[in-house]
DNA sequence: AGCACGCCGACT
DNA sequence: GTCGGCGTGCTC
């Protein structure tokens, strides 16, 4: 007997499902997966079946208005993968459902053309894990490579995941060169129908080997074997928007949801993945860099010319030295522009941003103040905007400052700029001022010498990932080195600066886990950070307040949760932004905390709440 | 998320 | 007296 009622979820924030009836039509024609029109209050909507059955608790209900996809547009472990996502994530699970699909899924309500499978299916195998770090990615691709072919020969499905579209060309080309199976690409930048054609591709089997950035890893991929993740490590994984998930953490459900295995690879992988590769200790193959190459740590406090210069004695020996023998620099720095503070000389104002909480940065080459986070600029000023008199200094030093700097101390060296805004590599220049982007090139530059300008700013944030984004742009730009490494500090005695110097990879990784043990940090607590934000800043306040207030009440156990504060950036578009964290070590018990909270509390209007997990 | 219902302030 | 503000609650 066909089931009479459809359990149905649509992409509202509503964490339930709701049942219609089946009427004649449509009876016996509709399967969980499928996208239908139904009718909720006094709107029709799109909804997605996850469940059939034959009563209901609701005595009066309504009927489905149509069933638009002959074939399920999501298959019934990507509907588990999405149900424990939402748990997650703190979504429901019509939320969850349209974040896998592809954009025109969820929009038009034309039905897709699926035939129906004829592929058989091969018995999954067990879920396993391998970390692959410690060394360039060309050292570990032929591996990574027999661990595709082998598993296309296996009649299974490979998803293989990049940090950025600029990657995907030569994957794919690469894997091309290596199996003949067919290959398909799958990228949010991709035009919606392009990326409507690729996912049928893949829902009709007619492609074993996907690629593409983070969305990519909801993939309908059929008979999936393996996944893999190239730098795993690069947080263009995390979505910065609410679902706000991160690929590889969704890898690990999904590898576990369908026994598949995953490998992931970065040169220097996140303390996560570490963690968890070393719990399992076989599980983990380092490849751990031993080089012979000088690094040389020098304290500026020390070894400075002038106050504010830029190049230390022993840095300009080096450089100079260098150019000497011919041979090329790179000069890094992580900051853009010329200057990151602007400051009036009379009245001492601070040129700001008019909707957010920054300072403006100074762009030489345009003459233009922008924002780094709304993308507000303004030409820059000659006077002070404030009171009108006083010349604006500025001062913080970009990598602008720091081309104009070493161009004047070496004039007959060919200087040039590098950023992620720029993006023109010059090989012709001998000395290379660049911010971390340099590290990002598809083909690797090498330099005779290189040399970190400024890094404290970068290590001193208030961040618990600083140590390691700091320990990572350190080693990569060590993996660019020929033959010296030199690098300009205040804190020499930092165990970053440390290790890397002595070449202690492991080590590292030691001393990052012990401290994020004492500190209470992921991997050994997760966080939330639940934030509310306004146009009206008592808005914001009053709201979170009333949040956390709610969350004490709950009283739950093994949970920390910590006062509210205005986020990093207090406003942002001109939204004021109020920050609440919490921490535990079960994700979903910290969610059902927030999800209570939700319904308990009274809701401003002029407010949005959003919840980020592992932020 | 939207949309309706409902209860208090300034208007012809 | 009403028109409309947005706080509250529901959607099978």
């Amino acid at each position: 007997m066909n089931k009479q009622i459809a359990q149905v979820v649509v992409g509202l924030p509503v964490d339930r499902s709701f049942d219609y009836k089946i009427d004649s039509p449509f009876l016996g024609n509709v399967s969980v997966g499928q996208r239908v029109i139904v009718p909720f209050q006094a709107k029709k909507m799109m909804g997605f079946v996850v469940g059939l059955k034959d009563t209901s608790p609701f005595a009066k209900l309504k009927s489905i208005i149509n069933v638009l996809d002959a074939e399920p547009v999501i298959s019934s472990t990507l509907l588990e993968l999405a149900e424990e996502f939402s748990k997650y994530y703190c979504c429901s699970f019509g939320e969850a459902v349209e974040t896998f699909l592809p954009r025109n899924l969820k929009k038009t309500k034309k039905p897709v053309e699926i035939s129906v499978l004829e592929k058989e299916m091969v018995n999954a195998g067990k879920s396993s894990f391998l970390l692959i770090c410690g060394q360039p990615l060309d050292k570990s691709w032929q591996k990574i490579l027999n661990e595709v072919k082998n598993t296309v020969d296996k009649n299974q499905g490979v998803i293989i995941l990049v940090p950025e579209n600029s990657r995907i060309k030569s994957v794919v080309s690469q894997i091309k060169a290596h199996v003949k199976n067919e290959v398909v690409v799958l990228d949010k930048k991709l035009k919606g129908t392009d990326e409507l054609k690729s996912w049928i591709r893949l829902k009709k089997a007619e492609a074993s080997i996907v690629v593409g950035t983070r969305s990519c890893i909801f993939a309908p991929i059929y008979n999936l074997g393996l996944i893999v993740i190239l730098e795993e490590d690069n947080f263009s994984y995390k979505q910065d928007q609410s679902p706000f998930y991160h690929a590889r953490d969704v890898a690990l459900m999904r590898s576990k949801i369908e026994k598949c295995s995953l490998i992931a690879f970065a040169e220097v992988p996140s303390v996560e993945m570490f963690f968890l590769a070393e719990s399992k200790k076989e599980d983990l193959l380092n490849l751990y860099p031993k080089t012979n190459l000088s690094v040389q740590v020098v304290d500026i406090s020390n070894y400075r010319p002038k106050k504010n210069s830029l190049v230390s004695i022993p840095l300009y020996y080096a450089i100079e030295k260098t150019l000497n023998e011919r041979g090329k620099i790179l000069l890094l720095m992580n900051k853009k522009g010329f200057s990151s503070y602007g400051v009036c000389a009379k009245c001492q104002h601070v040129l700001k941003c008019p909707r957010c909480d920054v300072h403006l940065t100074y762009l030489f080459h345009s003459k233009q103040v922008v924002c780094r986070h709304c993308h507000y600029s303004a030409n820059r000023p000659e006077i002070c905007p404030s009171c009108n008199s006083g010349y604006v200094n500025f001062s913080g030093q970009g990598i602008e400052k720091l081309e104009s700097e070493v161009a004047r101390i070496f004039p007959m060296a060919r200087v040039s700029c590098y950023d992620s805004d720029t993006k023109k590599f010059n090989r012709n220049s001998n000395v290379l001022v660049a911010t971390q982007a340099v590290l990002n090139l598809e083909a690797k530059p090498s330099f005779d010498l290189t040399a970190v300008v400024q890094i404290d700013s970068e290590l001193n944030r208030l961040d618990y990932r600083a140590a390691h984004k700091t320990f990572s742009l350190l080693l990569h730009l060590k993996n660019l080195t020929k033959k010296q490494m030199i690098i300009q500090t205040r804190l020499s005695d930092n165990y970053c600066i440390q290790r890397l110097a002595k070449d202690d990879f492991l080590g590292f990784y030691e001393d990052e886990l012990e401290l994020r043990k004492e500190i209470e940090c992921p991997p050994f607590v997760h966080m939330a950070e639940v934030l509310v934000r306004s146009l009206k800043q008592e808005d914001a306040l009053a709201q979170a307040d009333c949040l956390y207030q709610s969350f004490l009440d709950q009283n739950i156990k093994d949970i920390e949760i910590l006062e509210p504060q205005p986020h990093m950036i207090a406003r942002l578009r001109d939204q004021y932004r109020f920050a609440i964290l919490i921490k535990g070590k079960n994700v979903e018990k910290i969610v059902k905390v927030i999800r209570q909270s939700f319904k308990d509390i009274k809701r401003k209007s002029s407010t949005i709440i959003t919840v980020n997990i592992d932020p």
